[in-house]
DNA sequence: GATGAATGAGGTTTCATTCAT
DNA sequence: TATGAATGAAACCTCATTCAT
């Protein structure tokens, strides 16, 4: 019979059922309200089996932050933009940042637990930071590829567009609880998410428009 | 007769200690992160005095989350913009936005943690939405206001520019740990507030120009 | 009736509580193999109660050290010998020591764990070595004044000889179980423990004989 | 036909470094201090095997006293001292037994691990007791010989004897922490070793001279 | 023989909370 | 009003040990 079989006493399984569990699991409760017995529950396993492979709580936060951050880059990595007119390029890079957190939605809470912690694991991680250079290159570019066809205005600053890019959607999402009790609607339901990917793309390429 | 110490100047000055000490501890700990023991620390009260005010930690997180809403809405009160032309009374109202954020910092883990428990406490209480319904109004009529002027564009949903403007700011601040890291700046400098405000500013108002 | 009784609910008596079942367990069982739940359950207290008075485990460990140091101290404290002659004061200071270790039996183990950690807890503590300054310089001027009388030879070494004072009596209790074995007796007996004493005066005395 | 890498040789040479790391584990942190993880560790074997050869942690602590009691066997067997005379046999012994512990430094924490346990293994193993039998009858017959030559006094008994010849050295060494810091002197420099060895003869053979 | 995966028991500690004064 | 004593629940984590390969 076949050699290397039963799902049981597969490590590498194994530990992404962990990574799994515990990355919904700090999503949802931050790093204090997560407890450890409820992610080895999710993931099927007996707790110890997590402190087996990841030594403490705090080691398995900042795994699920590697993790994720490895989501996020495999998700930029994607992206095949430069080739597009800068308009077009913008617009799909605006609707692939609202996406990428409605699909990988844990990442609002990670960022959210990550920040509340003062960015405890995020600092001195050369890692992150370069994560989004290459980023970061493509909005610079871009603006100047825009504005030097007459598409986009002169002066924008990329690493503040960048910031709001991200901001119009995050917020969005991270505050739907009070901003659904203060706007008295589900700011879950398709038509709302889809109404608001538009009202993004709507005011970034708006601003965007030559004075 | 004030049998011994003045006591009743005191309870209400000690109830309005802890409400700090714990306003400040919930919005910087998040619900489950905040200890008990460490806002009477900070109020020095002794802990059984927190009990006797506000009975448990869940009711002590109510108190401190109506009081913030109070302070917001007095904020919003405040405002005195019906009679300013409509663009300077939008952009009265982004600025006002985000320096109230910056002039009291912990309405964003506030928020942050009231939204990480989905909303429990906001949910179906009234008094909130109700809280920003002038506001909404404030921001439909200037629109209105604005785009019979023709100094705005005519299709600006109010609701989602209501998002716009707390996004903005509030995400800056919210994520800037981890948005420091990837830009390598400290964004709680005085002149990075400033340029964001500016920022703010113009992509709201850039947005807006008529079509 | 009468203010301040209720036995419960007294934190003296219960700190004292829980510091005498600390000390038995540290004693006997060292401090890795003592339980802070079984020391809660002799004391008849709550777990918790030790954690509030004591912070943790290892605090416990050095409060019952200072403890037993303090005592040890009282017994030196009440020794009245400089007065005797030379040779009945040396005879009473043997025995004294030899039946502290059987009075305060929990000593023996103490400081068995205390060289186990490798004086962790008494290194650099001065108030320690200060403890034993007054007695090691009774030894001195006991043997001074002996040599002087010609009751005692002329050579000694004050601390060596402290160490074999103690030596005699400790090593025979701390290691009663093995030696118990080989020699095929119980060493914890009345008689035995006579025939000790007498041995110890024996073999010290004997050894100060004038060459 | 040798299958394999040379199992036989390995197996033995593993058990070896398995019990050479118990026993150094287990001296220098006692039953409950001990880790078999620490253990596998420094025998560089994976865990398993320790449980492959010795079953359980209980187990393994067997096997090292065992091992530790037998070497102490060789060490006495090794001495020729009955064609001596009584006196220099006498200064042998003592100087030996102090030595056994120095070179062989483990069997202090050992034997202090098992009367911890109340000498739970060393109890009705006739094999250690009579292992010291012909010690103890060595020691009774060259006090005979030395009393019939006028040599030693006539009034000692052998077991206390013994157990002084023991004490001195052990306790020396045991408690060399708390002494250290009593006495602010490092017990284990060469000098102070050499010196206390010379005070040990001193002492027994002081007690010794004739009446 | 040797190794990594997996588990169960239980230990220390934290924390919200109640009781008694 | 205010405070220290006391408690229960549960969290994190360690460690010996067994299972499967």
């Amino acid at each position: 019979m076949a050699t290397k079989n039963t799902p049981q006493r597969d490590a590498v399984a194994t530990k992404a059922r962990i990574l799994d569990a515990a990355t919904s699991e700090f999503a949802h409760k931050g790093y204090d309200g997560a407890r450890v017995q409820s992610i080895a529950l999710n993931a099927k396993v007996n707790i110890n089996l997590i402190y087996h492979y990841f030594q403490d709580k705090e080691n398995l936060f900042v795994a699920v932050m590697e993790a994720a951050y490895s989501i996020v880059r495999s998700h930029h990595g994607d992206l095949e933009l430069r080739s597009l007119p800068p308009d077009e390029a913008m617009r799909r890079l605006i609707i692939a940042t609202f996406r990428m957190a409605i699909e990988f939605p844990e990442i609002i809470g990670l960022l959210t637990a990550e920040n509340m912690q003062l960015g405890r694991h995020v600092r001195g991680s050369s890692l992150i930071s370069s994560l989004y250079d290459t980023l970061l290159d493509f909005i610079k570019d871009t603006l100047d590829r825009g504005s030097a066809r007459g598409m986009f205005r002169g002066d924008v600053d990329p690493a503040q567009l960048f910031i709001s890019i991200n901001a119009e959607g995050y917020f969005y999402l991270s505050n739907r609880y009070t901003l659904g009790a203060i706007l008295r609607r589900n700011l879950d339901s398709k038509e709302n998410l889809a109404q608001r990917e538009n009202f993004i793309c709507d005011i970034i390429m708006g601003y965007l428009r030559p004075i």
